[in-house]
DNA sequence: TATAGTTGTCTATATCAATAGACAAATTAT
DNA sequence: ATAATTTGTCTATTGATATAGACAACTATA
């Protein structure tokens, strides 16, 4: 982010090439390596970092598999990958218009729902009794056929019915929730946070083991205030970043 | 965050023990294990996480080695540290006032400060021309006696010359703002990301090698607009989550 | 006092991670 | 063509990581 050299840490549980995938990730995202140029040659990454070639050819290797790098012998190492996409997060966010100029599509994909008792913590999101039944939607979003989040999404399922169908038809949340008289609604409350990357989630977006997820925890309300939904939403922090919109 | 029991992956850079240490950690941040109380023991720890019971117990050695944990011969594992701080982030955020009620005391100390040209990033935040000096102040957040950020702030040099020295002084942004006849300000845009700790944060947050930072890069402006502040924060996502507040 | 349950220590073994060096193979520049 | 540059492959060695098993030390309780 900024030009610092911080250094690589040994013996701590993090391989150095993983850390150095991490690091040459970050160029890219920053900037420092420019998209479909030549990375420096694998001697001279070795040698910034201070490590073995053969440790910085494992990073390499790695994100090669990641499908960020192409390796041509004799000629270098080229970057594929663009710049994060950013997600505005406000009083209106919206998965589709969010993304709108930074990409050419952009849906969401119905993975699997269920039906389930409300947990305390939902309960008290949706302002709905601990154990009375909640739908639970598990969602993709993709923008240019690339998963770009991962969300796990709960209504009362008293009050909307079969929103499950109709999220599977139009692949919008805002569309589904028109169906319920719903012409508007408002963010609430977002709480931020960051983790690594479970086991489902390296799955579900495409991730190599080790990374980075943003979480939100987000309560979205109608209008006059009464909650309507509950998510939490992940995003791989090396493809996203997150843009707050304060005013809007 | 959810109750999906997320599994364990091997041979991605990350060692295992590092893994249950972040999981562990995770599971004291969401209440799953109670502060104070005993933690499962090893063998069954072992046993949920399909690892061997050292594996298990080079986790928890580092989790003590960090204080978050205590072990007794005989008796179990205790858990010492509390839930993550909520750091309210909006229009009007502000450090001290942002923890008020979970923290009896916090201030900002000044770490070091310089001046230097303005690269293109900053001078395009704070509207002035490439190169010209800003100041820059490295400080660190900290709320009983714990450090809970750790940011790094441009300030354009000619308007706010020898703010540093108040800075030093007053241990807050606000106050220091003041001595420039500015009394009120406005966050106009905050980017987040996330990353792995770099070798600066480590020491100066007192985390250990391998932990997630969320990093913050944001933009303050007086109320009619003018930008005056560029700011890069990073905190621990083991200690902190971020609170959006929308309206405010 | 016994006993069960827990953490602490030790040995041993296999695999992964990192370093080191040498050379092959492909590309580009001279 | 030749040389220089760069990625690819191989062998070897060292230390960290993970598994396995056994037993000691300590605590709580029946």
């Amino acid at each position: 982010m900024i030009g610092l050299a911080s250094s690589i840490e040994r013996r701590n549980g993090v391989s150095l090439w993983r850390q150095i995938a991490d690091r040459i990730l970050q160029g890219i995202a920053n900037g420092d390596f420019v998209e479909n140029a030549a990375l420096p040659p694998e001697v001279a990454l070795a040698e910034r970092y201070g490590v073995n070639r053969h440790t910085v050819r494992n990073a390499i290797a790695a994100l090669v598999q990641e499908g960020v790098l192409r390796a041509e012998q004799g000629r270098g190492t080229f970057v594929l990958s663009r710049k994060r996409l950013s997600y505005p997060i406000g009083a209106r966010t919206r998965f589709s218009t969010g993304l709108q100029g930074q990409t050419t599509e952009r849906h969401i994909a119905l993975l699997s729902s269920s039906t389930e008792p409300a947990n305390r913590r939902i309960a008290e999101a949706l302002g709905i009794a601990r154990g009375s039944a909640v739908i639970r939607l598990e969602t993709r979003g993709e923008a240019d056929g690339h998963p770009v989040s991962r969300a796990t999404t709960w209504f009362d399922a008293k009050r909307f019915a079969g929103i499950e169908t109709t999220m599977a038809e139009t692949g919008s949340i805002t569309a589904s929730l028109k169906r319920f008289a719903i012409n508007d609604y408002l963010r609430h409350s977002t709480v931020l946070s960051a983790r690594h990357a479970d086991a489902d989630d390296l799955a579900d977006l495409d991730l190599q083991p080790g990374a980075i997820v943003l979480v939100t925890v987000a309560v979205n309300v109608t209008l006059d205030g009464q909650p309507i939904q509950f998510a939490e939403s992940r995003f791989p922090a090396e493809r996203v970043e997150l843009k707050l919109s304060v005013n809007d």
